[in-house]
DNA sequence: CTGTTAGCGCATTCAG
DNA sequence: CTGAATGCGCTAACAG
């Protein structure tokens, strides 16, 4: 069905359809006419032909790292809050962690009918600068700091040396008396550990993550420092941005050391494997005559004496743990603010860079650290 | 920059320049020249103008309800896995469970280029049906039974079934001696309660969704009443598809009936809200005095005796809980076979409509139930 | 091998 | 107000 057919079936030109579907002046009698042909057909118009005539989609193209991430979905939660608002669509690449894949997906859109781009950023490489260097249409890029687009990034330096800071009180306050009655208990369960543990671990991720793997890391250590406390090389692991993967690095770490206090994680994702991966450790290790099935497990809670802390805030392991100390981003706010800039450069073709950054909040669980 | 000037600026026709592009007879010589002018100018073909051409865009769009769930990137693994694999890239709407988005996502495909849609399937409303019937393009339906378009579905009855018989034989078991010391227990806990905790209760969702909403509940009707319980009125709720809905209906049920015994939800995230209630709820009424913080936590787990089942087997919830009762669906599998569907119809103009059934496995916890 | 030509479906001149 | 004509950027015939 093209507009010519729907003109001739109605009597009249392709143009005044056209002026009919984009409220240009046609009579009231033609109007009729067309309208009627219209619902009849079901026609719609090419949305694409339109565009390589008007260079006007209204829409806006996300490239994102993965799907299943909570993070993620509030960030683009708010970007569509606002694309919607002012009458634009969104449409979602996601690129399973891939590089090579963004890039794909970036030209994807570039070359394809949309107005706009966003980057929920992981990884910048060299093909990623030189693409934001000669995107044919505005680009801006959330998560990362870059020179070379319009950025609105988190601060994750700060938000890893608060972490840093909270982390080591919790190491010093197992030193002092008030942690003696846990201590004990903790003793019997592990007796190869001569003294207390007081160990920090830290799971990490990829260095060319700069947000994630490099500034967070570095803030923590720095926090850790701040406080005395050093991060020892052989107790840091890197893992990838699953829970699989942190379960992993998690239980590696429990096996190579007995003296872990806590485990600090790059993200809660991770920390929800390295929970897990404490339960597995535990349940393996804990001996069975100390009490069966369901009694055992609440045991292990209990006793293993290893705290995990992540970073991002996460509801769902907020809800089934009752939380762990973790760190709010803005998400939501830098996808709200990362459409309004896009669509500033798109609608009144503001040229003066920007690059924000976004603060965060410290989250320690009200109770005691359940875990 | 287009074709034409890029034409030009190599000193060939712009058809040479195409031919290059897309491998057709171009001598060695005016090769180079067109190699040296695009690396210089950077030029990219409009994928949107060839499209028009061509009507072929190696591109599907999936439509989905929501991107922050397990279950739906499961999904979408799968399409992206095969479609990868046959040179097609995807694009993905999120509609965030409002089923207007839906239809207007389902339009902007369509009217846009992309070679097909996959829907995964929530509500499917007149104005689907009407969508179906008269697509331009091939669609195929995840998730949801439909006769409008190839669709591939899981066997929702089927699975309520299996743990609706799974919850009768806990409940069962429970009025057994085998659970006499755990009964007692509890009643220490709720003293208001005079006798055993028995009661199965229900979180559902919309009966607009005819796979989770209708066919996973009756199934788990049926599956409880082979074993002789009926599922009563007042312990059955709607939820959405969130954990802070399941959240509230949950505890909605703890504050009405005392003498619940296992609640059963529609889908792991419901369960994961449910579970964050009993936590809620117990902390609260459980007596400060029994104990403080951490222990306190301890206890409660231990001693609340309700437990939650979920459907979708979600790997989050697992890791950090240790496992609920749950249902394993195909879910990458349908993306698979979706995508492939889809293709079939897409390049060999399959036309023998097709609806697949997936069957499912029901997962139980190793261990005792952990809560 | 190559350039010329004719559209893909639409929106926008510009004369009527 | 209206229709015929033009071209968005590209590819597919077609005749060189």
């Amino acid at each position: 069905m093209t507009i010519k057919e729907i003109a001739q079936l109605a009597g009249v030109s392709s143009a005044a359809v056209s002026r009919y579907l984009n409220g240009g002046y046609v009579s009231e009698e033609k109007k009729e006419q067309i309208r009627k042909v219209i619902e009849e057909t079901g026609y719609q118009p090419s949305a694409q032909a339109r565009i390589l005539r008007t260079k006007k989609a209204c829409l806006v193209g996300v490239v994102v790292p993965k799907i299943n991430s909570e993070s993620i979905s509030r960030v683009t939660a708010g970007i569509e809050q606002v694309l919607s608002r002012r009458g634009y669509q969104m449409l979602l690449a996601s690129t399973d962690n891939d590089p090579d894949k963004e890039i794909t997906y970036l030209k994807l859109f570039e070359s394809y009918p949309v107005d706009g781009i966003i980057l929920i950023g992981t990884v910048i490489t060299g093909e990623h600068r030189k693409f934001l260097k000669n995107a044919k249409v505005p680009v801006v890029v959330v998560g990362q700091y870059t020179k070379y687009a319009n950025c609105i990034y988190h601060d994750d330096y700060g938000a890893g040396k608060a972490m840093g800071r909270l982390v080591a009180a919790e190491v010093r306050k197992g030193q002092t008396a008030a942690g003696t009655a846990v201590q004990k208990a903790q003793n019997a369960d592990v007796p190869e550990d001569g003294g207390y543990r007081r160990k920090v671990a830290y799971i990490g991720v990829t260095k060319e993550d700069k947000a994630v793997g490099v500034s967070r890391e570095d803030g923590f250590r720095s926090g850790l420092k701040s406080e005395g406390i050093m991060l020892e090389p052989d107790y840091v692991r890197t893992a990838e941005f699953t829970m699989d993967s942190g379960y992993h690095a998690a239980l590696g770490l429990l096996e190579d050391k007995q003296d872990i206090r806590i485990i600090s994680c790059a993200t809660d994702t991770i920390a929800a494997g390295a929970i897990e991966a404490i339960l597995a450790y535990s349940r393996q290790n804990v001996p069975h005559t100390v009490a069966d099935s369901g009694t055992r497990m609440q045991y292990i809670l209990n006793h293993s004496g290893i705290r995990v802390t992540g970073f991002g805030d996460n509801q769902f392991l907020k809800a089934v743990t009752g939380g762990i100390p973790t760190v709010h981003f803005g998400y939501k706010t830098s996808g709200i603010r990362g459409a309004e800039l896009l669509l500033d450069v798109i609608e009144r073709g503001e040229k003066i860079p920007v690059e924000m950054k976004l603060g965060f909040r410290l989250e320690e669980p009200k109770e005691e650290w359940e875990r």
